[in-house]
DNA sequence: TCCAGGCCCGTTTTT
DNA sequence: CGGGCCTGGA
């Protein structure tokens, strides 16, 4: 198992007792030490399968690392903690619902869901939208939960901070009337439980021997706090991170934490892994001078042992649209070539990019697939349905009461609603228990919606899950509804879809993730139950113990039907439902859903794995996706477009240097990306917001020494002339250049601009430029044109301005 | 209740 | 330029 490794994963893999941070750089095998680490300590009898905590970010990362565990040794998956942030709380929180103050059947918001409940909350307490947009109070609750804020618990320094945190209180309200939680609650809920409740912390305290935990560089505030609770018991931690790769400062990511933890807990044993196998010497030498243009990083140099490999290849093209239609020639080159479609990945900046591209792609017949966009879960006919279901699991859920109340329409409006919303607020219930107390027409559609939703989970009560959801979708309407609907029936087959997924989810809680049999538990020994209260939850979990125990050699051998996990807890003693929940593939246990109804499991399974993030699930086909998205993944041949200052870097990160870092660190992923071939493009011009914008060769291009670059187009750029840049591809090529110069010769335009003329005054970017107030600067992008035109300048006091060139008093200093 | 047309806005995204 | 959202009129 570890002789495969090189000397510091091995390291890292058979660390004794002490905690330790592994610097794990892009391709050096970190999800093979930290799987492999998981099987070495159960395998040399350190920790029971039942003492491992291991985290990570996404759902996709917790199923591999969870396969390739198994592949390493038999493992009966279900009473692992293997699993998501998220999808771990969740399973905290349902087993110990009561002391977390939650009905078992809480329902998660996600989201959307969030913002549509905060939308009514704000109508209902009549706060004004202009002032707290639903955006800002959505984005306000979460950040102070992201830090472990309650609204006492922040800071109120002005009147509109002040109002904020009402709103934020009277959020938590209506979340607890109507038993939801939304993301960020489910991970401070389960925080909260575990400090405040002593039992609890030191069950699981004394449970958790090694916690393990993925992208590291990922977590922010709140989960290391969560983390240092779990692992208060004495248990070790093992964090494997890239601070390289950490590129979501943006949604509260706080790399801090990982000097934290080598303070905290690592006190010098960092482990680099340093050792690429991905990509060739010329990719990685370019992504190591690039990063290292960034201050305060850990540190880490990236190696392989391959070759030099190629250069990687530059172009700049005058416009956006000849960018994308060489990217098209190129690749269909690389296809002729022999390559496959799916090991080619064409990566940008931001999805508005990818549609210039889609758009040559298709003419052009390539096959492509687009990642990012709406997934299955979030689909409006899925919700739609989804919301039936989670009013019948609770009637309180009032965000799924509004989606579907009059949807598909039955004749209840506005005013009817507005009545309902009324009554409900007077006397502190939910929507459909203020149902009874609206009068008229509408109130009669009401009750009858009402009791459509009785019915429905009265008619399906005894009924499998599949054939649940099957029956109400049929039964509420949406079918006949998407029917009359000419773009329905692609709804309509989701719907179907959706009956599927139901089906998938329960035969997989039902089959245990291995043949029942041996588990080797090494230091198996039972403790004795104590210092539990008496009437928490926790306790009646504790009473239901599966049949059986382990047996002297420590050795448990099990029927299908019992949860091993419950059975076997060497180092608590703990058995019951608090170790069985779980989402996503290993759900499985007590052959079935430990306690919780096959539609409450269901209902958060739906809201914790939204599904595939992938367009359409071709054949082999191009990879088309953000930067972001291609993180912790590799192709073959990368293309990077867009390589233009404000666009990548983006224009709202350089003003200050955290942005900008964190955008290199972009460029760093994307560069590491690529095994063989690296393609960086750009565009003098481009089509933005309908305007066409000039910009700059991105800086990063120069961050990289030019001994990596290839340059396919002249480097001096263009002056006057079309495009004309040399194929890449050395056999074959001639056919491909002469086609694609011929075919751009149409369309190249005579002369490109990077220039604007106002008034009197010529600008062009690269000018040097000054300006009463702001001083001495250079321009670093136009657009538009006459009296719209603006420039960006990037002074040298004040930082980067945008200024509209039909108003601003410039002198031109330097061309 | 529904639809059309006007208006605003425009990085990155997982759970 | 294009998409989402809201509003106002039928």
């Amino acid at each position: 198992m570890i002789d495969k490794l090189n000397a510091p994963q091995r390291e890292a893999v058979t660390l004794a007792a002490q905690h330790a941070l592994v610097l794990a750089g892009a391709g050096s095998g970190k999800t093979r030490v930290l799987t492999t680490r998981m099987a070495w300590l159960i395998q040399t009898g350190q920790v029971s399968p039942q003492g491992l905590l291991a985290v990570t970010f996404t759902n996709k990362a917790a199923r591999e690392m969870l396969a390739r565990v198994a592949a390493l040794m038999p493992l009966d998956p279900r009473g692992l903690w293997i699993g998501t942030f998220h999808g771990l709380c969740n399973r905290m929180l349902r087993a110990h619902h009561r002391d977390a103050g939650l009905p078992q059947a809480f329902q998660i918001l996600d989201t959307s869901d969030q913002l549509a409940a905060i939308k009514r909350l704000l109508k209902a307490n009549a706060v004004d939208d202009e002032k707290y947009p639903p955006r800002d109070v959505q984005r306000f609750i979460n950040g102070a939960k992201e830090d472990g804020q309650r609204p006492r618990d922040v800071e109120a320094f002005d009147s509109f901070r002040r109002r904020m945190i009402e709103i934020y209180t009277l959020y938590e309200a209506q979340c607890q009337r109507e038993g939801v939680v939304d993301f960020p609650e489910l991970l401070l809920r389960a925080y909260e439980l575990l400090s405040r409740n002593e039992p609890i912390r030191s069950h699981y305290q004394r449970r958790f021997r090694h916690v393990l935990v993925d992208e590291f560089q990922d977590t922010n505030t709140l989960q290391y706090k969560w983390l240092t609770l779990l692992a208060g018991g004495g248990a070790i931690m093992f964090a494997v991170g890239d601070d390289d790769q950490s590129i979501y400062a943006f949604r509260g990511a706080n790399v801090g934490n990982m000097a934290d933890f080598e303070r905290d807990y690592a006190h010098g044993t960092v482990i680099r892994l340093e050792q690429n196998y991905r990509s060739f010497g010329h990719i990685l030498d370019a992504a190591n001078a690039l990063i290292s243009h960034n201050d305060g990083r850990l540190g880490k140099n990236l190696w392989t042992e391959q070759g030099e490999g190629e250069q990687i290849r530059v172009v700049e093209q005058p416009t956006d649209l000849l960018e994308a239609r060489w990217l098209v020639d190129e690749v269909r080159g690389l296809i002729s070539d022999g390559r496959d479609r799916s090991q080619i990945a064409v990566l940008y900046r931001s999805n508005a990019q990818s549609r210039v591209i889609e758009h040559g792609l298709f003419s052009a017949g390539v096959a492509y697939k687009v990642y990012g966009g709406l997934r299955f879960f979030e689909r409006q006919e899925v919700k739609h349905a989804l919301a039936y279901l989670r009013l019948m699991a609770n009637a309180n859920d009032d965000t799924s009461f509004m989606r579907v109340v009059n949807f598909p329409p039955r004749g209840i409006g506005a005013r009817t609603l507005e009545q309902l919303g009324d009554q409900a607020k007077a006397f502190d219930t939910s929507l459909s228990a203020a149902v009874a107390r609206v009068a008229g027409k509408g109130g009669s559609n009401l009750a009858q919606f009402a009791l459509m939703i009785q019915r429905l989970a009265h008619e399906t009560r005894e009924l499998p899950l599949p054939e649940m959801v099957e029956h109400v979708i049929a039964q509420s309407g949406l079918i006949e509804h998407y029917q009359q609907d000419r773009e329905g029936a692609d709804r309509i087959e989701n719907l179907n879809e959706l009956v599927s997924a139901a089906a998938a989810f329960a035969s997989e809680a039902n089959v245990s993730g291995l043949p029942a049999g041996v588990v080797i538990v090494p230091d198996a020994q039972t403790t004795t139950l104590d210092t539990t209260p008496a009437e928490s939850d926790f306790a009646e979990s504790l009473t239901r113990s599966a049949g059986s125990g382990v047996d002297e050699s420590g050795t448990y051998v099990a029927d299908s039907n019992v949860d091993l996990s419950a059975a076997q807890l060497p180092d608590s003693g703990l058995r019951g439902a608090s170790v069985g929940l779980a989402e996503g593939p290993f759900t499985a246990f007590e052959g079935g859903f430990g306690g919780l109804s096959p539609l409450t499991a269901f209902l958060s399974h739906a809201s914790l794995e939204a599904g595939d993030n992938q367009a359409q699930a071709g054949q082999d086909a191009v990879q088309l996706m953000t930067v972001h998205a291609a993180k912790g993944l590799e192709f073959d041949a990368v293309f990077i477009t867009g390589l233009e200052e404000g666009l990548f870097p983006h224009e709202n990160s350089i003003l200050e240097q955290a942005g900008l870092e964190e955008e290199r660190r972009l460029m760093y992923v994307a560069i590491t990306r690529a095994r063989e071939r690296l393609y960086f493009s750009l565009a003098q011009s481009r089509m933005l917001h309908g305007q066409t914008r000039y910009a700059m060769r991105s800086r990063f291009l120069s961050e990289v020494p030019d001994a990596h670059l290839k340059w396919l187009t002249p480097k001096q750029g263009f002056v006057d002339s079309e495009p004309r840049w040399k194929s890449s591809i050395d056999s074959g090529g001639a056919t491909y250049g002469r086609q694609g110069a011929a075919a751009h010769a149409a369309v190249a335009p005579r002369s490109v601009t990077t220039g604007v003329t106002v008034g009197a005054q010529q600008f062009r970017i690269g000018q040097g430029v000054r300006h009463g107030r702001f001083g001495e600067g250079t321009i670093i992008g136009l657009s538009g044109s006459g009296l719209d035109a603006q420039a960006q300048i990037q002074f040298r006091e004040v930082g980067a301005k945008t200024l509209a060139l039909g108003v601003a008093k410039l002198e031109i200093t330097q061309s």
